[in-house]
DNA sequence: ACAAAAGTGTTACATCTACACCCATGG
DNA sequence: CCATGGGTGTAGATGTAACACTTTTGT
């Protein structure tokens, strides 16, 4: 029986929503392999350290932000020989739904890491163009029959918000009206703190924090045209 | 930056419909560590093998069924130190849904491999109980959503042989007038091969095999109480 | 003829879509 | 008072659950 060891990493793909769009942290690589290239953050596991753990870490030391504020989870495994010219590398895929940061990433220069739309990050160093890609559309789909819309967000919000981070994510629009009574309706989804904001213009918005329900039902589907 | 190089296995969660019950591969460890437990069928990756590909070889070796013949894919990452008594072992579990093999299982001793159920499969060697509930309940929530229910049957099979699967992996009753009408009007599920067939008494059944879709609109839901 | 399984029709009910309409605030 | 966004009511379309009923076979 071969031995065979390699390398293990963990990569995060970082999402949130800012100036309106759905973005991703990237950063340059500093060093070789793929040396000024954009690249998803990531690192090696630590000797006796758990998967979660180091992915956790990481997205602490990217972001200066507590997990429990989003939601983060196992994406998958990457392993192909070649996809790292330094060897057998396999790395283990994150993925994060976090909200928008009041505090500028810590820990990094601003030329070193950004935010960046999906559109604006191909040609990633490894195969991190495959990671993110898989990253967004396990987001998508999660957004249709779980909770996790409400990870983008901070601790209180609005339904208006919570209806603008599925438009963004799913690049359509969603009548409010129907939206509204959906996801008030949905057992668990999202409970009224008492409190009320005013965004813009118009009447005061309640505002919700997250409920404890862990899938959706019924869920809220994309497939189906809705007019905005 | 140290460098924390682990061996890296692959596991294997094969599920399959047997004597009508849902039954999962296990073999008997013939060596330490976990001597004579039962286990997950797996192995370690070759160099400059393909996680993927690996993942198929092993499917291949322990059941002599070509991959295509079912469903295989990624059910994520494992490697929590400690996990394995030899050292930084991380593993790499494959889902599998296989339809009932005609022969036994090859190149294996019947005392050393066998199907069992999930009740009876507890206190596996290594954090295989734990990987095999996660594979069981990835299992029941993607026959919801998409047509994997069809990689259970054989090439041809009937709508009731379908029906089967679907209350065997659910362990529910489901109404087989309302089943009918759902999987054949959902678009691409499956489509008729024109030959029909007689399983017990009564009137033949049409054969259908698998339709093109990915994903299947409307859903089945295991949620809602259905009558039989 | 009868039992058993396949498959169709129908009715009551739940959910969804689209949109009319009212509410509460800033300017 | 008007514009703007928050939120409720409702009719028609669509989908689901329950079940009566017809079809086609083996015994």
């Amino acid at each position: 029986m071969t031995l065979n060891t390699a390398a293990v990493t963990v990569d995060l793909v970082l999402l949130t929503i800012r100036q309106g769009a759905l973005r991703v942290l990237l950063i340059t690589r500093g060093i070789p392999p793929h040396r000024g290239k954009w690249a998803l953050p990531g690192g090696f596991v630590l000797p006796d350290e758990d998967l979660d753990g180091a992915a956790m870490r990481e997205l602490r030391e990217e972001t200066g932000l507590d997990p429990r504020a989003g939601h983060l989870e196992q994406l998958g495994a990457y392993g192909t020989p070649g996809r790292d010219p330094r060897g057998h590398v396999v790395t283990i895929a994150y993925l994060a739904l976090l909200p928008d940061l009041p505090a500028p990433v810590a820990g990094s220069d601003a030329a070193l890491a950004a935010w960046r739309t999906p559109e604006e990050s191909t040609g990633l160093a490894f195969d991190h163009d495959r990671i993110l890609a898989d990253g967004l559309e396990r987001a998508r789909a999660k957004l249709e029959y779980t909770p996790l819309a409400t990870a983008f967000c901070p601790p209180e919000f609005t339904v208006a918000e919570l209806r603008e981070v599925y438009e963004t994510v799913w690049r359509t629009r969603l009548d409010p009206r129907n939206f509204h009574r959906k996801v008030t309706t949905a057992e668990g989804f999202i409970e009224p703190t008492g409190n009320t904001a005013i965004r813009d213009r118009g009447r005061p918005a309640q505002l919700f924090r997250r409920g404890p329900a862990a899938l959706l039902h019924p869920p809220l589907l994309r497939g189906t045209s809705q007019r905005g």
